[in-house]
DNA sequence: CCGTGATGTCGGGATTTCAAGACAGGCGGG
DNA sequence: CCCGCCTGTCTTGAAATCCCGACATCACGG
């Protein structure tokens, strides 16, 4: 079976750094058709903090929970939920 | 194929909330044969950290994160990386 | 050329978070 | 009955974080 075109945005990004994890945000935004002011007052955050977020702004916390499923060998991955 | 008893072992987990994090992590931490301490020192990070963490403490950058893909329709999992 | 929308960026300050270190309880073995 | 190990929990203080509200830039259309 080949791969079918609706399949292209559904594949699943690996999140292993913050910058990762931003450009999957970014891409998963754009797919929703919504601006980072629309997305953020949704998800009730400063837009500042989105903008900042998609461009990889590193925290500590993000670090810390990266750096110990590292630890562990555990993967995290994003996709498309299908519902 | 059937499902072979290490695979058990490789159920992802979905992640969406605080607590199935901790859920995870202590699950994983665990497999590994590692106490808090241990896994807290080689990941530098503090015990009581880590263990409020497994608890399914919430910080408030984590909620932010998880409401931020709830509302893109994003599913995130955690699963063993095989190498 | 002007207006509009989207995004990057900055500073200030209130809030949140984490490390540190201590204490307590549980559990199992010797 | 003691130990040693593991884990949960608390307090404190220092540090990181994020909201807020600007301002700047860029692209686009009218």
């Amino acid at each position: 079976m080949q791969t079918s075109p609706s399949d292209r945005d559904r594949k699943p990004f690996r999140i292993y750094t913050a910058a990762s994890l931003g450009t999957a945000i970014r891409h998963y935004r754009k797919q929703a058709g919504l601006s980072q002011a629309e997305l953020a007052e949704q998800a009730g955050l400063h837009r500042s903090y989105l903008s900042a977020l998609e461009q990889g702004k590193e925290t500590e916390q993000m670090r810390r929970i990266l750096r110990l499923l590292r630890h562990l060998g555990v993967r995290m991955t994003l996709e498309q939920a299908d519902w």
